[in-house]
DNA sequence: CAGTTACCCTGTGCGC
DNA sequence: TGCGCACAGGGTAACT
């Protein structure tokens, strides 16, 4: 699931629904989900803290744990939420805890922020500045706050394909497999095309599609299938399979290690 | 540097 | 009905 816009449903979730209230203790159902943090250290630092404002960076979502100055004076520390193929975030009753929350964190007043991750892919873990955090990984800027300046600038001067440098976090953060194909869709850009054979005029238009397909799909909950289906690849993607403005077969070509649906007739090869 | 493959994990869906 | 295999919206390391 979580891409830039799942990630940014789970970030107004924790800030609707999480800040401001306290975290009374962590359980852990499998620690291969930390990312290095024990067990103890976790439950240490959520015991009693405060949930802050969170912040996302591409797929990379942080909550800050705030606690009164008696304790922890030192810096502040931020929880690290990361995905994978198929984390999700929500608050449940603490009596009807979902399958596969290996990392919960109680609140108050009998609930629970569940994390669940059924293929153990996504990580949880303890930062002490999220912009350092995305400096030392080297994470691009993200996707929903780059402007077109740098936009172009990132693609500028690259020799790969496009879906390629939309899939690396560190050119540009947040965009993942259904969504750039969404993107290339919108615009008629087949996904192996090369960023060099590219003009002005498609680059300008990818920004603008990224943009939008951005905005609609946190409009629509992050739920591809919830898309307008007359005009968007995704509800097809694995439905009908067929391009929802020609009806013709959708096909598939692997790029960046990852399967691209595509339309033929809109998305010409290069 | 660009591109591909293998791997990390485990659930699901499809073909036989 | 049951079994095996390929694949899945993420990321990384190693190899061509």
């Amino acid at each position: 699931m979580p891409e830039l816009p799942d990630v940014e449903v789970y970030r107004r979730r924790v800030e609707r629904q999480v800040q401001h209230r306290t975290l009374t203790g962590a359980v852990v159902g499998d620690p291969l989900v930390l990312d290095g943090v024990s067990v103890s250290t976790l439950q240490r630092a959520v015991r009693g803290a405060t949930a802050g404002a969170p912040r996302r960076h591409g797929k990379q979502l942080f909550v800050r744990l705030e606690r009164g100055d008696d304790e922890g004076g030192g810096s502040p520390a931020w929880l690290r939420f990361h995905f994978g193929m198929t984390g999700r975030l929500r608050v449940v009753p603490e009596d009807d805890v979902p399958e596969y929350a290996y990392v919960q964190l109680a609140l108050d007043a009998g609930e629970t922020l569940a994390f669940t991750v059924p293929r153990k892919l996504g990580r949880v873990g303890l930062v002490d500045d999220p912009d350092a955090y995305v400096e030392t990984k080297g994470l691009g800027p993200d996707a929903l706050r780059i402007d077109r300046p740098r936009f172009e600038a990132v693609l500028s001067g690259r020799r790969g394909m496009i879906k390629t440098a939309f899939l690396d976090q560190s050119v540009l953060a947040g965009l993942g497999n259904i969504y750039a194909d969404e993107i290339l869709f919108q615009v008629g850009v087949h996904p192996r095309a090369k960023i060099a054979g590219l003009d002005a005029e498609p680059r300008h238009a990818l920004f603008d599609a990224m943009k939008e397909v951005l905005h609609v799909a946190i409009q629509h909950e992050a739920d591809p299938d919830a898309l307008p289906p007359d005009r968007y690849l995704l509800p097809h993607r694995r439905g009908d399979d067929r391009d929802p403005f020609t009806g013709e077969k959708l096909q598939t070509v692997k790029a960046g290690g990852r399967t691209a649906y595509f339309s033929p007739s809109r998305q010409p090869e290069p």
